[in-house]
RNA sequence: GCCCCGGUAGCUCAGCCGGAUAGAGCAACUGCCUUCUAAGCAGUAGGUCAUGGGUUCGAAUCCCGUCCGGGGUACCA
C-alpha cells in the first residue's frame, strides 16, 4: 500500500473524468506538504489550468472532492491558492510505522539471482607515497557507493587498481639505494607507506637541487630537467624494471611490500575493503598487447619518432598518445589492460569508476578507445566524477608538502574524540577497551559524515586549522541520537515492557506525525541516493530524520508515558527510528555506538 | 585560446529533473538539566540565491551574456 502511487492513479482518473485530460504519471506533481499548512500530501493544480479551465481554487477543489471521495485514506483537504493539500488518515501512518518495525532492512532491497552486476573501483593508489585526505575521500565515496548500490539491488564487486609500477616508484627505489643506508620499517619503526614516501621527498629535493645546479652551469631547464643525474637514475631503475632486472624486481618488491603493508593499516581503520585487487604491473602487458593489435588493425597510427597515437579528432578530441616512443605504456595504456582483464573476470553490467573529477576528459577518452577496439562493454563504463579536497591554501600537492596525511588526520580525530568523551565523563562505566573502541567509532563518524554529507560531484573545504565538528550536524550527532534510543530500550527491557507492533495508539503529536512521514520516506530516499550515486542524500535525509527524532524526545516522555498504548507507540516509533539511522549510516560506513 | 565544473547567511553546506514565506550546522547573543544521555532542545540576529537579460501562471532551480573561482587541454598518473 503506497499511497503517493495511490493518489497518482486517482489523479489521473479525476482529470480524465473531470476535464477529459489524459495524464501521464509524471504530470502529477505530489510532494509533502510545508509545515506551516495543515495536510500530509499536496498536490499541484496549476499544470492542470489549461485543461480544467478553472481558476486554481475551484480546480483544486474539484479535485479534492473526488479524491476525498475515492480514497478511504483521505480523511481531507483544503486549497490555498493552487495548492491542494490532502490529509491522510493516522491509520495509514501507523501501518507504515508498524510494517517497518516489523521489516528486517526496511528500506533495502535485497539482491537477487539475476540483479545486475555492477563492479565499482575506487582507492587506485600510487605506492611511492601514504594517503592523505584527497584518497580519503574517494575511499569513502567509493564503498559507500557501493553499499548504497547493495541496498538498491544490485550484486556488487569492489576492485582496487594498485598503481605498483612506474617512474613513481623507480624515484623512491632510487632515492632509498643512495640515501637509504638500509633503513626499513622494522629497524626504523616507521609505517612502511609512510617510509616510502619519505624517500620520494627525498628523490624530489635532490632533483631539485641538481636542476638548479645544473641551469646555474648554463643549462635550458628542460636539458636540466631532463639530464640531472637523479632523474636519469631513476629511468634506468625502470627500464631494468621492464627487462625483469632480478635485483630491481627484488627491490620493487620489497618496499612495495612496506607499502602494502602500510595500506592494510589504513584501509583496514577507515573501514573500507575490496573484493579483487589488480595490479597495474600485470594489466599494462594487457594493455599494451590491446594498443598493438589496434594498431595493426588500423585503429591507430604510428608516428616517425616510434610512438604510437590514436586519433579522435572525429569525435571532437584532439590526439592521444597511447606507447611512448621507448615503448613504455601511459595511464591510458594501463586503463584499457585493466578493463578488459575485469570484463574477463566477471560477468559485469556496470562498471564504475570512482576517480576525481580532474580525470573526465581521460575517461571521455578511454571509452572511445574501447569502444574503437570493439569492446561493446565501453559505452557502459561510468565516471563517478568526484570533487577535489580544498585547502584554505588551495589544492593539495603531495610534492609541496601540503597534503593532510590519512593517519594523522584520523590520530587527531580520535584524540579529539577521547579527550571530548572524557570531559564530559560519558564512557566511564565502560571498560577501557570498549572506551577507547568507542573513541575511535565517534571519530570515524564524525570524518567520513563531514566528507559523505557533501554533494560528491562539489569541490569541499577543509581547514586543518579547524578541527571537524562534534556537535550539530555531524555524524557524532547522529550517534548520539541512536545511542539515547538504545538506551530507552534497554531500559524497557530490564523492565519487562513488552513492545507490540500492532499499533493502536489513540493521538498522535505533530511531532510524532512528522516522524512517521519521514520513516516513510525511507524507501524512495535509498533509491534516489542510488539513483544519483549520492551519499549526501543518505547523510542529509539521516540527519533530518535525528534532528526531529531529538525534538521529539525532548517533548514527550516514552517510559515514564502513563498511557499503555501510547507508550508502546513511542517504544515501537523509537526502535524504527533507531533501526532506519543504522542502516542509513552503515551505508556511509558509520558505526552506531550502543553508549556514548 | 578552447573545453568542463562551480558561485546560496561571516564560515561550511542543503535546496537545483521549475511550485507556497530560500533551509541547516558552525561562529555570536539569550533561555532550558532533582525528570528516559544537555554530543541535546528552544529562541534572537544574519540573504540583491555572483551579475544582466530571457522563457513561464510561477525561476535559487531552465536558456543566453558578463564577472569571479577551480579543473582539463597530444608522452605524470
Amino acid at each position: 500500500m503506497n499511497i503517493d502511487k495511490t493518489i497518482q492513479t486517482i489523479v489521473i482518473e479525476a482529470l480524465k473524468d473531470l476535464y477529459q485530460f489524459e495524464a501521464s504519471e509524471n504530470q502529477v506533481q505530489l510532494q509533502s506538504t510545508r509545515k506551516d499548512f495543515e495536510g500530509d500530501i499536496t498536490l499541484v493544480v496549476f499544470p492542470f489550468l489549461r485543461f480544467s479551465k478553472k481558476s486554481p481554487e475551484t480546480t483544486a477543489e474539484e479535485l479534492g472532492n473526488y479524491l476525498l471521495k475515492s480514497v478511504d485514506l483521505i480523511e481531507n483537504y483544503n486549497v490555498i491558492k493552487g495548492f491542494l493539500n490532502l490529509v491522510i488518515s493516522k491509520e495509514y501512518w501507523l501501518h507504515v510505522l508498524s510494517e517497518a518495525f516489523l521489516t528486517a532492512n526496511y528500506g533495502v532491497t535485497a539482491p537477487s539471482e539475476n540483479s545486475e552486476l555492477v563492479m565499482v573501483e575506487y582507492s587506485s593508489p600510487n605506492t611511492n607515497k601514504p594517503l592523505h585526505l584527497g584518497h580519503i575521500r574517494n575511499n569513502l565515496l567509493g564503498y559507500s557507493i557501493s553499499e548504497i548500490l547493495k541496498a538498491n539491488g544490485n550484486k556488487v564487486v569492489k576492485t582496487n587498481i594498485v598503481n605498483d609500477r612506474g617512474i613513481h616508484i623507480c624515484k623512491s627505489m632510487y632515492a632509498w639505494q643512495k640515501w637509504g643506508n638500509g633503513k626499513t620499517p622494522e629497524n626504523s619503526g616507521i609505517k612502511g607507506d609512510h617510509l616510502v614516501g619519505e624517500f620520494y621527498v627525498e628523490f624530489d629535493k635532490h632533483y631539485k637541487a641538481e636542476i638548479a645546479e645544473l641551469t646555474e652551469k648554463g643549462y635550458s631547464k628542460e636539458e636540466a630537467e631532463n639530464q640531472a643525474p637523479s632523474i636519469m637514475g631513476a629511468r634506468e631503475l625502470l627500464r631494468k624494471w621492464e627487462a625483469k632486472d632480478e635485483e630491481t624486481v627484488a627491490l620493487w618488491k620489497t618496499m612495495n611490500e612496506w607499502v602494502y603493508d602500510g595500506f592494510d593499516i589504513t584501509y583496514k581503520t577507515l573501514g573500507v575493503n575490496f573484493d579483487k585487487i589488480y595490479y597495474e604491473s600485470d594489466t599494462y602487458l594487457v594493455g599494451k598487447e590491446e594498443v598493438l593489435r589496434g594498431l595493426h588493425e588500423g585503429l591507430f597510427y604510428r608516428k616517425e619518432d616510434n610512438s604510437v597515437w590514436a586519433d579522435l579528432t572525429k569525435e571532437g578530441l584532439d590526439q592521444k598518445i597511447l606507447l611512448r616512443n621507448d615503448g613504455t605504456s601511459v595511464y591510458m595504456t594501463q586503463d584499457i589492460g585493466t578493463a578488459k582483464m575485469r570484463f574477463a573476470d566477471y560477468p559485469i553490467d556496470k562498471m564504475i569508476y570512482v576517480v576525481g573529477n580532474e580525470q573526465n576528459y581521460h575517461f571521455q577518452v578511454l571509452a572511445i578507445l574501447l569502444d574503437k577496439l570493439g569492446f561493446e562493454w565501453g559505452k557502459d563504463l561510468y565516471h563517478f566524477s568526484y570533487g577535489m579536497v580544498e585547502l584554505p591554501s588551495g589544492k593539495m600537492k603531495s610534492r609541496e608538502g601540503t597534503v593532510v596525511d590519512a593517519d594523522d588526520l584520523v590520530e587527531e580525530m580520535v584524540n579529539v574524540a577521547r579527550n571530548m568523551s572524557q570531559e564530559l565523563g560519558k564512557l566511564d562505566t565502560l571498560s577501557e577497551d570498549e572506551a577507547e573502541k568507542t573513541y575511535q567509532m565517534i571519530a570515524m563518524a564524525a570524518l567520513k559524515y563531514f566528507i559523505l554529507k557533501v554533494d560528491p560531484k562539489k569541490n569541499m573545504l577543509f581547514n586543518p586549522e579547524e578541527s571537524i565538528d562534534f556537535n550539530g550536524n555531524t555524524g557524532p550527532f547522529i550517534q548520539y541520537t541512536f545511542a539515547r534510543i538504545q538506551s530507552v530500550l534497554r531500559k524497557a527491557k530490564e523492565n519487562s515492557i513488552h513492545i507490540d507492533p500492532t499499533l493502536t495508539s489513540g493521538s498522535i503529536s505533530q511531532k510524532e506525525k512528522d516522524l512517521l512521514k519521514r520513516i516513510s520516506q525511507f524507501p524512495a530516499v535509498i533509491k534516489e541516493a542510488g539513483d544519483n550515486y549520492s551519499p549526501a542524500v543518505i547523510a542529509n535525509y539521516c540527519y533530518e530524520l535525528v534532528k526531529e527524532y531529538n525534538q521529539f524526545y525532548h517533548d514527550h516522555s516514552i517510559l515514564a508515558e502513563p498511557g499503555e498504548e501510547i507508550r508502546n507507540f513511542r517504544l515501537v516509533l523509537s526502535a524504527t527510528v533507531g533501526n532506519v539511522i543504522k542502516t542509513g549510516m552503515n551505508m556511509l560506513g558509520i558505526e552506531m555506538p550502543e553508549r556514548m
